[in-house]
DNA sequence: TAGTGGTCTAGACCACATC
DNA sequence: ATGTGGTCTAGACCACTAG
């Protein structure tokens, strides 16, 4: 006699549940493909509604994915992590500490009129304030972990407009000597978004962490600021702290 | 002439863009009822199990949130933050700052086995180790807004029985004298699974934070660990760095 | 051409809320 | 009794992948 609370259980979990118990016993390992949803919905006797319910819940936690016309294949799961500690030096480093190539490619290197969240942030206080805007994705093994947004200051993204187009925003800086002494980060979490799946090539709804960040040269001055959004089933963000 | 890439999205996903877009323009507002999924379908003439998807777009997001039997309701989306930088402070006090009456709910305090991975983290030697766990839920105004999973060594966990059952567990620990000095802290972010939705009552596969946490009593000592669960919807995590 | 996942439909039954 | 969201079915058509 099953308990109440498991007779409640729609079919959707209960698959995607049976699925998950599957594979972490070893019955499927990384790369293996799953039975389709027609042999699936076949072999637990549901229909293919329910079967894509289910698969749907597997692939938000980032345990299989799917790919049209070939199949449902079983995820490898591992996570990079990022000290937060050290802000921004994060990613080429990290990545390749964590035995992972690093690169980067640029989408948007523009200079627009600043956002007014942007210029509070960055105490741009002119009348008609304009920011470069860079987006960039950052690969780990020519995937797509992440989504870069950064503003700078018009000067600075002027100065320099061609390496920051071609490396990553800590390291460029510091090798240009702009030293970055505090920052004020929040980490946040939503929904992959439609435009978001298609840039990082993520399934809809799949949680994105979001690290927002503003640093500055010294304590009064803000230099940059921005965001990543990356993959929170490839990522995660660590720090230690000391209180006195 | 629509662009191409706007002929390519599915309907479930134009539909839950337009009423994003009626709610952000404050044709609806928090606490208003949408119209219900029979007539949504109607209006834009799509099927139920279209609409459907849509709202659980929605859903996901924190938009808009079901009661069944009554309706879609636009949801008041503010976010409650928690400073990480004094780690484990955060919940009764910082949400007393920030205008929320704070409360816990005990679901389980119990001497078990412990965990290899935490008795690593507590580094408890011995052959069978036993620790305290205890589960809780974490409420703003009568919400549930997290799940915290604690572990305590033996000792500290039955001499604290009473009050850690009763309050917050860092405000517990001071009261009584234990003093946290380190905390090695991480973020990740993973959908919410079927349990938690149950503790939490939020919707299944909305993103949920994961703030894992070790404190030390001196830089040696490992005293307490655990992790927090929180409605990415409703919380972030906010840090201050200063390098050098 | 056949098989796969992606999208969408129309309709059924249930549990819950309200009157 | 009625209306709501929650679940599930059976079936259709499309786009993509592969042999």
């Amino acid at each position: 006699m099953p308990l109440p609370s498991a007779i409640k259980r729609p079919l959707h979990v209960v698959i995607s549940e049976k699925l998950k118990q599957q594979i972490d016993a070893g019955r499927y390992v990384p790369g293996d493909r799953l039975p389709s949803e027609f042999d699936l919905g076949s072999l637990f006797e549901v229909s293919r509604t329910t079967v894509r319910h289910a698969i749907a819940n597997l692939i938000q936690q980032g345990i299989v994915t799917t790919q049209q016309g070939k199949g449902i294949f079983v995820c490898d799961r591992q996570k990079i992590s990022f000290s937060m500690s050290n802000p921004l030096m994060h990613f080429d480093i990290a990545l390749q500490q964590q035995g992972y190539a690093a690169s980067i490619k640029s989408l948007q290197y523009q200079l627009v009129p600043a956002p007014p969240e942007i210029a509070l942030q960055l105490q741009l206080n002119k009348a008609n304030p304009r920011v470069y805007r860079q987006e960039k994705i950052i690969y780990a093994n020519e995937s797509a972990i992440a989504l870069e947004i950064d503003y700078f200051p018009q000067k600075l993204g002027q100065q320099l407009a061609e390496p920051l187009q071609q490396g990553f925003t800590y390291s460029t800086l510091t090798n240009h000597g702009i030293l970055l002494q505090a920052a004020k980060v929040s980490l946040e979490s939503i929904p992959t978004t439609y435009e978001l799946s298609e840039y990082l090539e993520a399934p809809l709804g799949m949680p994105i962490l979001v690290f927002n960040y503003l640093a500055y040269t010294d304590k009064r001055q803000p230099a940059i600021c921005g965001k990543t959004l990356s993959r929170s089933d490839w990522t995660c963000y660590t720090s230690e702290f000391e209180m006195s």
